[in-house]
DNA sequence: ATGATATTGAGGTGCGCACCTCAATGCAAG
DNA sequence: CTTGCATTGAGGTGCGCACCTCAATATCAT
């Protein structure tokens, strides 16, 4: 049978009541009672039964995702996932929600998170772009003993918080390495498009991406980063005028994860001419266009093993338990027509 | 307050025992009084509570992955997984085991298999090469109320086990598709190696391998299928004199999960030429060659997640719940130097 | 030695459920 | 009506632990 804390305390020659103190930290224990416990239990294998652990404490975990409020796919996914998460948790006393917040205005998200406690909350994950008031707001947050992940955003990480999410020069160097090799040793350029360059995933993303190109694909160029702002009107415009300047363009890089917009205008640009398409992210548009192989290869970060990870991380630090890290490493997925795994077969 | 059982019994206008008989399926209820708790279930929005079930029922689970007996590297990686699981689910009043045994003679297999039964362990994961004996021996483990999962291996689907693995056709056709667009628009050929093609697995991959580049590359032609048949010497022959014979060679794919004694045999013979190389499974060897670019791209399966994902499924056949498919799709991944990812970084 | 404080033990309660027993009720066939 | 059986309810016990109280003892400085 497997020990339970009564073996244990007999085994330490101590109490049920020190048992437990030195179990969930309490005070009032000295150092030899600590120890000798912390002995036992490794003398015979004691392991706290979560079960037990769980029903006794009787405890319901907060958790609430922050992310941006915007029409995007990927972010529509994103919600789906954490909906399904919230589901199948509901049984194991965890509540799980998705809150979207405009993200405009540092000050407006520092604002909302200063409003969070641990009265309110045990944890959130936490979507939202580069900037010094957020940092702090995060690093705050933590200090007042809500658990907080950094969730797959740029942000610079804190030390204090985890991260969940992909590495994004790598995912960049991936598509590099994807596109120079997808387009053959051809000579030309490569338009590369993103809805801003002020965020920090994409800058780490070009970063990847121009890295690879250059090293290994000396006969491509990469042309400077369109910026769509998230405005079609704008997109159709640059994008057109781009292609129409560069007749040699050879292929395109969607940094953003909505590549709607800027693949819909270089679609409509592109006439005749023969483009290797690479973007991020899975979204119906992204899936549909790989399908029809308009779109070449994906470079993703699956949204709902970002969402269980970022839950099972928050529940292991409010369990003051270390998460299991071989578990929790969001892969960086290449995708083409043929390993998309369609749901439906 | 979430309902309880009590809760429960009270909107259904019935006892607690009878709640009871209800939700574990016991005998002697009346229609009426079924109808009468679950309508309540419904309504009151009732869960079991899982972790005082757990407590309760004081059981232990007890799974098996049988594998091959093999000094494979990828079947060390597997076996490390199942060891990191058997760590982690200890906790969780589970307890894991991996045997290993020989498979050549599907006799053997059908005979070990049959003395497995419900009293020994709760569900097995069996990873064994497809021949009607094993896939008798695994359908009447079933109806000896064993759970089963048919384990990253080529059989033919059963009706009444779960499957864990991918795709093997949709995986050859990722390989092809690779090759094809790595290739260029070069006229030649391609070898393609395994360690037998008596493995439903290896035909199966080398049916989507062929596919993709017949109807996609028709400048490529794939070379019959060479067997090492996990003979080195054999393996460094039949590949020197294909690539004699063969001098317009572009590229090499490796069907099987151990590629070192294939590749190791091309390295040797290819001379200055330059290979293409698409290979399975990330192993030490092949995680090297790749970051040494000897490699192009792997095509794989996270033994890890396969491992975690077998055992979510038999825990929830143990417990009579239906597994959560959308977590349970285990990927085709397309590994480069660039997402690899290491664990040190 | 004395008081103050730190440490320990004994014991109880409850978390939500599974599983068991026994008596009580219902219902049908004879 | 009686016998037999199916159904139901009341009640208890225990799973392993967290959390609490109170009294008893140990340890320390003075």
């Amino acid at each position: 049978m497997r020990p339970t804390a009564k073996d244990l305390a007999e085994a330490a020659g101590v109490s049920l009541a020190t048992v437990d103190r030195v179990l969930n930290d309490r005070p009032n224990v000295s150092k030899k009672a600590f120890r000798k416990v912390n002995d036992a239990i490794e003398r015979i294998g004691f392991v706290r039964n979560p079960a037990a652990v769980a029903l006794a404490r009787n405890k319901t975990y907060r958790f609430r995702f922050v992310l941006p409020l915007s029409g995007d796919q990927y972010l529509s996914e994103l919600i789906g996932c954490v909906t399904e998460a919230r589901n199948a948790l509901r049984a194991d006393s965890t509540e799980v929600e998705a809150v979207q917040i405009p993200m405009a205005d540092p000050h407006h998200v520092a604002k909302y998170l200063s409003l969070i406690d641990h009265e309110t909350v045990d944890g959130v994950a936490v979507m939202a772009p580069e900037s010094p008031q957020v940092r702090d707001a995060l690093v705050r947050l933590v200090e007042r003993g809500v658990r907080v992940v950094q969730f797959l955003s740029g942000q610079e990480r804190l030390e204090s918080a985890d991260y969940v999410g992909i590495d994004n020069v790598a995912a960049g160097a991936t598509a590099g390495k994807i596109a120079g090799r997808f387009i053959g040793n051809r000579a030309g350029k490569i338009m590369v498009v993103a809805e801003t360059m002020m965020a920090l995933d994409s800058i780490e993303r070009r970063l990847g991406f121009d890295g690879i190109i250059n090293a290994q694909f000396p006969q491509l160029q990469c042309l400077p980063s369109l910026e769509t702002y998230a405005d079609e009107k704008r997109a159709e415009l640059i994008i057109h005028r781009t292609l129409q300047h560069n007749p040699d363009t050879l292929a395109v890089y969607v940094l953003s994860s909505e590549a709607r917009a800027p693949l819909t205008a270089v679609w409509n640009a592109q006439g005749s001419r023969q483009l290797t398409v690479i973007a991020h992210e899975r979204t119906p548009f992204s899936e549909r266009a790989l399908m029809e192989e308009r779109i070449d290869a994906l470079i993703a970060q699956d949204p709902g093993h970002a969402v269980r990870s970022a839950l099972r991380i928050l529940r292991a630090r409010a369990d003051h338990r270390e998460p299991l890290a071989s578990q929790e490493r969001i892969r960086i997925e290449i995708l083409l027509k043929e390993n998309l795994q369609l749901q439906s077969g």
